[in-house]
Order: structure tokens, then sequence, then C-alpha cells
DNA sequence: TTAGAGTATGTAGAAGATCGAGGTATACCC
DNA sequence: GGGTATACCTCGATCTTCTACATACTCTAA
């Protein structure tokens, strides 16, 4: 296994209703399609995993059903709700706007001439 | 009074070293700085400010020395160890490479290639 | 002198997120 | 049968953050 991802709080939550919002999928492929396509930088444990997606369904972001996965096995496959997908929305508005300031505050220099 | 910032978690402290890194200050200038250098996006509550230098300073990456400021009163003057530069610079690139591969998940599109 | 705004520090307690560790069960292959 | 991968779940420890509160000094203005 490669090493630790250390996501920020917040984020988890964030990058899951991505993903659910690219189409309706469980909860173990999510966490496999996280680690994919940011080559291996975001890690989901399963004890991260499973209560974020509780706690997004409990909120009303996230709808589940059970049907079977391609392998012939039964998984929760979850979908945006509406309220999930304008969720999805101003959370990502809200991560642009903090991980800019973040990343203008990182590149200051003691000249200060910004 | 400006929207709420909620920085992710672990990214108050990061900041923090920055900050510091550019030249000693006190506490309140830090919190002041953060906030005019990002045009009010980031913000920081005294709640969030103060634990976070004594748990800084706890850790041995920042110290502190008790100075009068410009307007001849007492502040606690940090300013960063070594250690304290050396976390800098581990968390600076560590919070590029989580926060690249965040902007990676959410540049994706339903095509895929949009 | 009294009141208020701004500067400057701090604590306490609640709320919330993350993660390691554990558990259950099925499918598939050897 | 045994091992690996899939797929779900919970518990408890730990840490961060934030609201609210508490202290105290400086300066200005009524």
């Amino acid at each position: 296994m490669p090493e630790k991802s250390d996501l920020p709080q917040g984020t988890l939550d964030l990058l899951i209703l991505k993903v659910v919002g690219l189409g309706a999928t469980h909860g173990y492929a999510i966490a496999q399609r996280l680690q994919q396509v940011s080559r291996d930088v975001v890690q989901v444990p399963q004890g991260s995993l499973y209560p974020a997606l509780h706690r997004l369904e409990n909120r009303g972001l996230l709808a589940a059903d059970w049907k079977e996965t391609g392998t012939g096995r039964e998984a929760k496959y979850y979908r945006l709700t509406k309220k999930g997908r304008a969720q999805l929305e101003t959370e990502t508005a809200s991560w642009k706007r903090l991980s800019g300031a973040v990343g203008l505050i990182l590149r200051l220099s003691e000249g200060g001439a910004e």
C-alpha cells in the first residue's frame, strides 16, 4: 500500500459527491475511483468512507438502492439527490475560493511585493 | 461581517507557519495578515488562532518572546524554529499534492473528456 | 471620568471528522 | 479447503475547529 492521504476535513464529502455525480456507484467503487483518478494521492480508508456515505445520506444529499454489481453481487448504489447536486456546486465553489486563497498565501515571499 | 471561512483541517497550522516564516509576528497580527492577504476569504477566529499557536509551540515548531508592539503594548512574538521551517516545507509540498489531486478530481466531467 | 472601539491574550466545552482496528459475508480461483 | 478480492459495516480514540466567554491595556471622544 502507498502512503497515507490525509485529506483535509470536509474534503472527503465533496469528493464523494463529485464522483457520485458522475454516475451512480457503490461505496467500494467510489474509493477505488478516487484512488485511481488521483494516482494514489487520495486514499479513502473504509473507516472514513462508510461513515461519510451514511452522513451524506442522512443529510439528504445522497439516496441509495441495492443492486447487483457486474460480478453478480449485491451492493448499495448511491445517486445524487437534487439537494446533493446543489450542495456539490456550493462546495465546489467554496473549495475553489479557499484553495485559491491558500495558494495565494503560500506564494507570498519575504519581499512582500506580491 | 463577511462570511465564514471554514478552513479545512490542518490548513490553519500551515498558514500560520507560512506567515510566521515571513517574519516574526504576534498572534493577533497573524490573523489580520491572513485576512488581508486573502481578501477576507480566510478568517481566523481567536478560539482557533491561539490554540493553534500553543499547539505549534508545544510541538517545537514555533518559539516565542514577549516584546513591545509599535503601539507600546506587550505581545508574544512568534518565530519559526529550524524544525518549524522544515515542517513548513513538508506541509507546503503536501498541500500542493493534495489540492492538486482534489482539483483534478473536481475537473472530471461526465463524458470523461469535456 | 466614563464609555466605547480596537488591540492583544487566553480558556472551556461542544461538535464534528478522520482513521485504525475490528467484524461479516460472498465470489472466484487454485 | 484456502487465499484473495469484493463489499458492507461499527466502534472508539484522537484531533481540529468554533462559539462563547474572560481578561486587560490603549486611545479617543463625549
